[in-house]
DNA sequence: TTGCTCCTCACGTCACGTGAGGTGGC
DNA sequence: TTGCTCCTCACGTCACGTGAGGTGGC
């Protein structure tokens, strides 16, 4: 029998992490005095402590190792949480490799220009989403965007199946804001409200997105800052650019919006710019 | 302005989260009413919250994220906080693809066998030792090494120059346990104490290690289980065997070891094995 | 006897999550 | 007026770390 503290050495971890694993009902020592307290362990319970903090290891948390080593009938589970950890490991590393370029474009580009004054690029996932949509050829944005999303926005809010979501532009042309783009403006729609024929735009695992505030002159330089950024992480756009109107001013004779989405100074205006991608081969 | 539920909307962060980032000093809204204690946020403080999520997504702490955007004059700070972080991702990510080979190899092997029956493999780093060594070639290990052992022990007690850890044996041949068997006997020396012709031991930055208990039986087939281990997780011998004795029987008639070194019952030996290993091209 | 070992609280870590119980705003 | 939003405690998470204050063992 061994005290604990000679325990602790020959496994290399602390008295407080024996103490914590008995409490956990991981590893209780072989005997404890009554009297003292003290926590006497056998030699073979080093094995035991070895495969506990091997598993810890590779990344299992105490729950998970007590299902890994518990009771010997339960085959399936012990199995499946293996195979449940290594795809947890695989994603990690990853995500890790992603994270790793983008900080490496990050630190390229603010060699001289201070982080904050760096376009912020934001990767998330775009969940699928059924919308009124209206799709058409318009020579320019200027007028024909906004009567586009104001014939929406009444053809939505006569059927009140409106969602409580931001309304956006889907821009379908490789080539953005030449000429003739081909645009397609989506006011989403309550999940329950099936009245309108609603399109679903699909979602998007992944998609870097830029959210800024102030008017509209600025879309092209940020869009230009958000490709050049897109390159450096080792990303590749594979689906429409979406521009997102969160905070906008609008005329709206024929609909109601919520006051919160509303403002009258462009100053504060919130508008996103998301496109979907996914990591370069 | 925006109320807390609007800007966290916007930002897809929960209200907690603000609340969190206001005590941290991080993000504190443009306006707190101070009647009703309610947060108020302005438009542009969107960019400052992107800002702060597009970092604690790339894995800083909320205590770098406060440098990275700090007081703009701190350049040299905020460059090499990247530059560690980089470091960081860069090493995880090797640790995790290790982990990830390591696992595979652990279920291959459980797949019949739980893994409550596998032979444990740890890994760890070897810190470098002064130690009082003897080599020879010897023809067995029986009755030799024991010799060595007792003659190492006592030079080593007579300068009381013996340092609390346990001696050990390193194989210099790359066949183990072959005829004629070039073997050091190591016992561990005190830093202080340099009167003896102390023998430096490297580290090993990594070391794949088993430890078991009982007698030298089973020493030969844990020792060929470790290798068909370390040849499923992609790893490379780089360094003589050492084998560890924690806890032993000896014949102490020259010398004292502290007594829960020492034990009369074969079951209770503590032995490790460890073995220098890099991962493999 | 002295110092070393071990014990049990109890609080801290990190970035929030999750109610409880109460008030302000439209 | 009613429901919705927001507020401030206060405690929980996870795997221990770090004392505080006291006792047992050799």
């Amino acid at each position: 029998m061994l005290r604990i503290g000679d325990f602790s050495r020959l496994a290399r971890v602390t008295i407080k992490t024996l103490h914590h694993y008995d409490e956990a009902g991981l590893l209780c020592p072989a005997h404890v005095d009554l009297q003292t307290g003290y926590r006497y362990y056998t030699a073979d319970q080093l094995e035991s402590l070895q495969r506990i903090l091997l598993l810890k290891d590779l990344g299992l948390s105490l729950d998970e190792i007590r299902v890994a080593l518990g009771d010997e009938t339960d085959h399936a589970a012990r199995a499946a949480l293996l195979r449940g950890h290594r795809e947890r490991l695989t994603r990690s590393i990853a995500e890790d490799q992603l994270r790793l370029k983008r900080l490496l474009a990050l630190s390229d580009d603010s060699l001289d220009r201070s982080i904050s004054e760096t376009t912020v690029v934001v990767l998330r996932e775009l969940p699928a989403m059924d919308v009124y949509a209206s799709r058409e050829r318009v020579p320019c944005m200027h007028g024909y965007v906004t009567a586009m999303f104001e014939a929406a926005e009444a053809a939505a809010a006569k059927h009140q199946a409106r969602a409580d979501a931001s309304p956006f532009l889907l821009f379908h042309d490789s080539e953005w804001r030449d000429q003739d783009i081909d645009v397609e403006v989506c006011i989403p729609l309550s999940s329950t409200a099936s009245a309108l024929t609603a399109r679903r735009v699909e979602s998007a695992p992944r998609a870097a997105c830029v959210t800024y505030c102030g008017n509209y002159d600025q879309t092209q330089s940020i869009y230009d800052a958000m490709l050049r950024w897109l390159d450096r992480s080792g990303l590749q756009i594979c689906g429409p650019l979406r521009e997102v109107y969160h905070r906008y001013g609008a005329d709206q004779s024929k609909y109601k919006l919520p006051s919160r989405v509303l403002t009258t100074s462009s100053a504060e205006y919130v508008t996103e710019l998301q496109v979907p991608v996914i990591v370069k081969a």
